[in-house]
DNA sequence: GGTATATTCAACCAGATGGTTGACGATCCT
DNA sequence: AGGATCGTCAACCATCTGGTTGAATATACC
């Protein structure tokens, strides 16, 4: 009886995890490349992805023997509808969310 | 180095915590009363009120011998912000989840 | 003072989680 | 065919997690 929002939290629980989406944000990315500015073998890194796809929040489509990830943001609505029933936040701040991805992006020695 | 978002998103991961705050989001209440509906010890639910207080998403404030838990819909700012920046979800649809909630509290056989 | 109530603490346990390594199956390239 | 690349699988390991129970600590009540 595992919830949809116990995955769907459950996987953005973790940094790694987290971080690969912001880097999917930009772009589909093969699985190699996902791994890439990781400090941890492949494997870990295909863990991981296995874990958002199964939350939804990625798509995986073979083609070839490259494995493309997809960001899939409607996984998150219904998290974000749980979410938002809580804290009448005002109307949804994107500059600080912009203002992350920036520092998370940009900020990065590679 | 664990961040905000790591203990807000891991405390959210688990339903039993879930449950805990769309119970808070009714009334502030004791320890005792939070744990009377789970089939779980006290000392099960004071831990996860623990959790709960550690990532800010209650507060606990001792007055006598009973401990008050309270909401702290604040601490989901930082989670929701870095959410919505996926998603540009419709302007937040609170009917869905006030559809949640009268399922979640009314459907109840206690 | 003695007893009941509220909550946490400590030790323990089974199972999940996040990582590793080495072998493996596909696929692409010459 | 043979070799390199892409990705997963399987076994293993240490640590975290969510639960238990029984004892301990406060506070309230009579």
């Amino acid at each position: 009886m595992t919830s949809d929002l116990d995955t769907v939290f459950s996987a953005l629980a973790d940094p790694t995890r987290r971080r690969i989406l912001t880097m999917l944000l930009e772009d589909d990315m093969a699985v190699t490349d996902v791994a890439e500015p990781f400090e941890m073998s492949l494997a870990a890194i295909s863990k991981h992805l296995t874990i958002l796809a199964g939350a939804g929040l990625i798509s995986q489509e073979k083609r070839g023997r490259v494995k493309w990830c997809k960001l899939e943001p409607d996984a998150l609505k219904s998290a974000s509808v749980w979410m938002q029933g809580f804290g009448q936040f005002e109307p949804v701040n994107l500059d600080a969310f912009e203002a992350f991805l920036e520092q998370e992006l940009g900020d990065r020695p590679d």
